[in-house]
DNA sequence: TTATGTATATAATCTGTCTCTATGCAACTT
DNA sequence: AAGTTGCATAGAGACAGATTATATACATAA
């Protein structure tokens, strides 16, 4: 078998014209050196190197291999270093999914500053809700996931990424309160999202936690996005609940206002969703870490 | 270390989406395939497949690595036939010695023929005496050398090649016999070579052997070349001993006469020199065979 | 759930190759 | 003739590559 080191031990040899000289080159014994280049010889069925006594004479076959030689141990550094440098050199498209209030609210910023990090890589979001997410996660369909939920599955890995916070919402002429009871609630006019909402859902778990039937609450009407239910909200329509991410905007303005319930805090963990068993490629890891250092300026 | 068998393992992972496919294809076990992957996984510091339990997925360096190793292995083979293929596909400039005859009168229209059979070789045809050829040799200024003398030295080997003929030439209307005797030279007019020549040389030492001392001939003049020996022989002005191969022209067309010297024969040996312990190309040994084939020829 | 089959990892072992030291041989130098 | 330089050969030890046997993980079927 021809193997690079023995295509190396050759280059030394040729270079020094002395198998001795190659073997200190090397840091390998003389004898060595002439074992490589004789099962080389073999190999290739040529001899190398004419051995004239005191010195050596490369052959005719021995200049054609030396320029190749060198070409192919080079290669073969360059794929070394070009895999290594793979590593922090981060490229090539990124396949994220999402649900919806993550994927809506604070993938997309969050892919558009990577991007300016990085401008190597591009990015393709997939938003769908929590369940088809993890799903695709655990299917290989997707290396990683954002989703709302915790769907246990040994092969999957759920790290908290973010808080998102349920508020209540309101023009400040509907309702010109800081803070109302729980029973209040019921007498205010409801806009909500559809059923099969997970918005919805949170929230009136949370309401029922606190002895208010959802049956009970004034619903003016029922929309099927949550930026149409705030673009209702923000035209007096009613109050709603909604995620502060995708307040955040009109809150600040003061557009709307958020009125606390008392005694209720709305919360629900977002997750990073992996495959136990699969490795990240490092451009994902530091696209998490962006995640991470991102959500300091959400919250 | 990072080898080419470890890169052919990985190939064939990669290609076959499995382990142990690999190993089938190979003719390794299961355990060495893994053992090959973990070790390049290694030294190049990242995951090459994801172990997914049933199945195994290519990561992104995977993906990189994949046509680079198989560019470098085709590559490896590529040297190795080409190394292979180029004994049997003689190129390139061969560098020949040859003394003077066999310089002048052989070794061009060989050049010329062998050049028709293998286009790609291109030749260097250093003219010089015997004994600065057989220097030459022996000092690796030359792999290969034609010489008229045997001037034995240890490293170096002589094959006869050939023999050439010295012999008597004259007009015939100044030398109207076909045989004499070798005490009727002293009553010809002689045209001889210059001191030092090796065709003269060898001419006295036969006349000696038979008994004519050199200081007896009839020397009409002392010329510098054979061919310059040859016109004057041709013009009438005398007769003169020259090789064989010189005068084949002359002796078909009958412009000259070869005269015999009764109970003499004069014939020397042209030898091939070549270093003993130094290997000669193939293209040199097929020239060789080639100068053996034309002998017929010419003798 | 349990059993079964498929696929990779680990352990123990053996073999062969790489490498070394010691020594021989040939050629050049003094 | 003796010494020096440089490659080849022989023998021994260490390490890597390969194998078998076994374990572990996952997926599928009963």
């Amino acid at each position: 078998m021809m193997d690079i080191h023995q295509l190396r031990v050759f280059c030394s040899v040729f270079k020094n014209r002395s198998f001795s000289r190659a073997s200190e080159e090397l840091f390998l014994s003389q004898p060595t050196i002439s074992d490589h280049i004789k099962s080389l010889e073999e190999t290739l069925g040529s001899r190398l190197f004419d051995r004239l006594g005191r010195s050596i004479a490369p052959t005719r076959e021995s200049i054609l291999l030396y320029p190749r030689a060198v070409e192919l141990i080079e290669k073969l550094e360059a794929i070394k270093s070009d895999i290594k440098l793979s590593r922090n050199d981060p490229n090539g498209e990124l396949h994220i999914g999402a649900s919806t209030i993550p994927g809506t609210y604070f993938i997309p910023a969050a892919t558009r500053e990577f991007k300016e990090l990085y401008p190597d890589v591009s990015f393709r979001l997939t938003v769908k809700d929590s369940k088809s997410i993890i799903n695709m996660v655990a299917e290989h369909e997707l290396p990683l996931g954002i989703a709302g939920a915790k769907l246990e599955r040994k092969s999957l890995s759920f790290t908290p990424l973010m808080n998102d916070e349920l508020v209540l919402a309101a023009r400040q002429d509907i309702l010109n309160k800081p803070v109302i009871t729980p029973e209040e609630l019921t007498g205010l006019p409801f806009l909500i999202r559809e059923e099969g909402s997970g918005t919805r859902k949170t929230a009136e778990q949370f309401f029922m936690e606190k002895g208010v039937q959802p049956s009970k609450l004034k619903v003016v009407a029922s929309l099927g996005s949550n930026s149409a239910i705030k673009e209702a909200v923000k035209s007096g329509l009613g109050v709603s609940v909604l995620s502060r991410a995708c307040l955040s905007g009109e809150l600040e303005k003061g557009i709307l206002k958020e009125v606390k319930i008392k005694g209720l805090r709305m919360t629900r963990n977002f997750y990073v969703v992996t495959h136990k068993r699969r490795s990240l490629p490092r451009v994902l890891e530091l696209f998490i870490e962006h995640l991470r250092a991102l959500k300091s300026r959400w919250l």
